[in-house]
DNA sequence: GCGATGTTACGGAACTCACCGAAGTATCGA
DNA sequence: TCGATACTTCGGTGAGTTCCGTAACATCGC
């Protein structure tokens, strides 16, 4: 196949709502099964057994068997970045006049959700203002400088600075994180490892917790306790 | 037009393969006629213009009338990163047995090319490498930074900092550049602020020249030694 | 003005694809 | 062993879309 064609075939494996709707909902990083991802879809299961054969054949989706369970998840991370970029476009083709859907839950999505293995929403900005505001990270534009002195804050809450550490000796002495702009709120949060391993923690202190059937995430007491306390980062 | 059918009409638009040739020959960010975009897709020109306007009403093409020829360009950036990170996936898919097509124009793109606004192909890479082999620049996956060094050595060959020199001031002191993974070499190359700096100078000195109706550029003999000994960067 | 060129609008033909009903296979729990 | 659950395959229907031929409109060069 060529070039052409693989890219026409991917982003027509992502064109289609109902499939749009598997991959959004896989977009949180964790595995679905196939019934699963048909009710948030909104069809059949035939169906979705269907359009996730396809997908998993093209590559985009990894199936893992659990007994009778098939469970799906995004197959790389460059799929998930493939398919925030498009969010990205699709969020800025929305007229700033018309007001985006704003249901119950699309306002837990807002407020804060896992973006594959990162936070977003108001909780990702606030936590990647409070990086910026206390010297922790230096954001500009195309890229993020962890600082020392966010590697000393890291590290002073318990978190593993291991792979950081890791990273730095490899390179230049500097560890760098990606900014990963907001959809909802279109200001940049903090992806890339640094990302990742905050998210990871906080669902490990019981911060945030994961919501079933989607990728809104909820901020527990302690959670907003742990936030402003550790990141000066809060949100209302 | 809910979120979730906005992504998937523009992944959709994206995944026609006639409009996926069109984007794909918009990638290098100049604008073309409809009549040039209806041959390098193969289709006949009312079957292109149908295509264009839909992009076009859709927000992902901008178009600029001029006499009876209508110019149309990528309507943004986050544009040219969406079809980059599909293309992105698109490469991985392709298992490493299977040789991509390698026609002579296929060819011609590996070696150099532009992506979107900045340098990519071999020369894309070659360039990276001198950058980094010398110090002027820092890449560490995620991110890059351009060095004290590097800026030393872009005013030294004559290139306008000006911007580069704006952009520090208003931040950390450090000037970052964005890294783009090479779909052809598999290794990233310089994006962002800089790429496009870098890739505009050339033009204008003549280190590059753009080729009729495709994205591959050919580096002129002054080129390849200009590159060599302001960038340390050569290729075969 | 007049032909040539670039572009768009409308029509129908051919095609692809999403969808679900029906039926079949595999796994779990009892 | 038996029923229930999870999932898949198959087949047919219906809707959407791509495509080009024809025709119209606007602009350029002469």
């Amino acid at each position: 196949m060529s070039n052409n064609a693989l890219f026409a075939t991917v982003a027509a494996l992502a064109g289609d709502p109902a499939r749009a709707g598997m991959l959004h909902a896989l977009m949180d990083g964790r595995a679905l099964t196939a019934t699963e991802l048909a009710r948030v879809a909104g069809i059949a299961p035939q169906t979705a057994s269907g359009h996730l054969n396809r997908m998993t054949a093209a590559g985009l989706l990894s199936v893992e068997q659990q007994g009778r369970h098939r469970y799906h998840r995004l197959a790389a991370p460059s799929v998930a970045r493939m398919l925030e970029s498009i969010m990205q476009v699709a969020s800025e083709l929305e007229p700033a006049g018309r007001k985006l859907s704003i249901g119950p839950k699309d306002a837990a999505l807002r407020r804060a959700r896992t973006c594959y293995d990162h936070l977003a929403g108001q909780l990702g900005v606030a936590i990647a203002d409070g990086f910026i505001r206390n010297g922790y990270v230096e954001l500009a534009g195309d890229g993020g400088i962890l600082t020392e002195t966010g590697i000393a804050r890291l590290a002073a809450i318990g978190m593993n600075i291991e792979p950081i550490l890791e990273r730095r000796t490899k390179k230049s002495g500097r560890v760098l994180c990606r900014p990963c702009l907001d959809w909802s709120e279109r200001r940049p949060h903090l992806a890339g490892m640094l990302g990742a391993m905050i998210c990871e923690h906080s669902l490990q202190q019981g911060w945030t917790r994961r919501l079933p059937a989607t990728r809104a995430v909820q901020l527990t007491p302690e959670g907003a306790r742990a936030f402003r306390e550790s990141f000066d980062a809060y949100i209302a």
